[in-house]
DNA sequence: CAGTCATACAACCGTATGGTTGTATCAATG
DNA sequence: CATTGATACAACCATACGGTTGTATGACTG
């Protein structure tokens, strides 16, 4: 297994497309092969393949070898970076709102 | 203002790439204007121009005129709106673990 | 060990995307 | 009200992306 160096881009582009969450949120139970997975949409089964690369990729889904299939399993770390990245954003927006409010002198309890 | 109907390929979409997410990232300050922002990318001013519609289209930024020129602010509800959906996935993951965890008979509180 | 089920991969095609330059709009200013 | 500063938009180009079909690999099964 390769530990990715994070790359958001891949991650939200990954997550930036209907089919491929709904494959994330399928995953998440870690039960069905990549065929399987494939019976849910109205494309090849090529095409699935290709956005389970991807997802797996962008660090977001794993495939675990069970006799003939590979189960695809939903990545919970994976997840969790990039919904860090978008916390940060609001950490940040909150630490501005916080330094307004000392500028201003407001007293009052920063609202979001 | 337009109310978007939380399209979450547009959201993702645009924090797929990098400039773009710098520029979420600067506009939390929300004091600087598009070319102002255009300044600090190696890219012509129409590029980052282009960068800011997306963002804006993908809910995540709002722009405000003062002066002449148009401020850019990040839309924090825009990236709860993508958190959120983070958010869901790893609660169905804990979902799932609680349900193994009843059906095997594990009285131990699951782990993630 | 031949057959078949499940996955992977390559080549191809149309469209979307990220960049460019050039022109148009729009608001403040002299 | 002509000029300038700031933003917007259109046309264009190269490359990436989402889909297709066809072929190859890998692992169970008779």
């Amino acid at each position: 297994m390769q530990i990715a160096p994070a790359n958001f881009d891949r991650m939200f582009g990954a997550l930036a497309d209907a089919t491929r969450r709904d494959i994330v949120r399928r995953a998440i139970a870690g039960e069905e092969g990549v065929a399987e997975l494939a019976q849910h949409y109205p494309m090849s089964f090529a095409a699935v393949q290709k956005h389970v690369a991807i997802l797996e990729r962008a660090g977001l889904i794993a495939k675990r070898r069970i006799g003939r299939r590979k189960v695809v399993r939903t990545n919970l770390e994976g997840l969790r970076v990039a919904r860090r990245l978008l916390d940060r954003y609001e950490e940040l927006w909150r630490d501005r709102i916080a330094r307004m409010s000392e500028l201003i002198g407001d007293t009052k309890e920063a609202r979001t």
